[in-house]
DNA sequence: CTTTAATATGTCATATTTGACATATTAAAA
DNA sequence: TTTTAATATGTCAAATATGACATATTAAAG
């Protein structure tokens, strides 16, 4: 983990550790809030992939449009079962969420 | 869905729509289910195979024995991102856990 | 430019998830 | 059996995630 990734997670409002001890995280939570990301990003191409605009996601999920907003933007106040939920709605394969879950930050 | 498979999860105490209607599930919410099964299941073998008992990782997630029952048992209450910390501080790779979600329930 | 659709950001009351605890059940020795 | 370690189940106050809403920003036409 180089110091700018520290920085940007940080910038994003991760919790680092009790406060902003970065070196709190353990590798475990760290790797979750690397994979949440990834998926985050994912989960905007996907739905940009089958044509759906965030509010009409949003629907489909039982949700709003800004929530689908933070959802994308990897917002730490959204959960994992969000997020895939959303890439489920948007018609992502187990197959492509296992592939995307191999693909690197 | 068979009938079998619905009646587990009712069982389980799994939501199923309103109050107990089933069919008030989406296939996303369904496949999200399963999912969070799936990898429940896992997560106990993972334990296992890293010869942990429940009590030892829960201290290294920082929760309780009590809590990581549940993570094994499927309990509704578990949110995946607990699941996925679980299974990473159990020694879980990404590869591993990508395989995971390519095998059916 | 102006209009309009799409996306982003901030807030908040409510809902869900949490760790912790007590206690029950099961398994494995001794 | 009795003892002891491991796991399961139920409960609850505190912590976190949620949809909804208002509003800001951006993008795409017209």
């Amino acid at each position: 983990m180089d110091i700018e990734k520290r920085k940007s997670l940080e910038a994003a409002g991760w919790k680092v550790g009790d406060a902003s001890d970065f070196l709190g995280l353990t590798s475990a939570e760290t790797e979750l809030v690397e994979l949440k990301t990834r998926l985050a990003l994912f989960a905007k191409e996907q739905r940009k992939t089958n044509q759906l605009s965030q509010e009409t996601l949003a629907h489909k999920i039982g949700s709003s449009q800004s929530r689908v907003a933070k959802i994308e933007s990897g917002d730490p106040s959204v959960s994992l079962d969000l997020i895939v939920k959303a890439l489920l709605s948007a018609g992502t394969t187990r197959q492509e969420l296992a592939q995307a879950i191999l693909d690197s930050v």
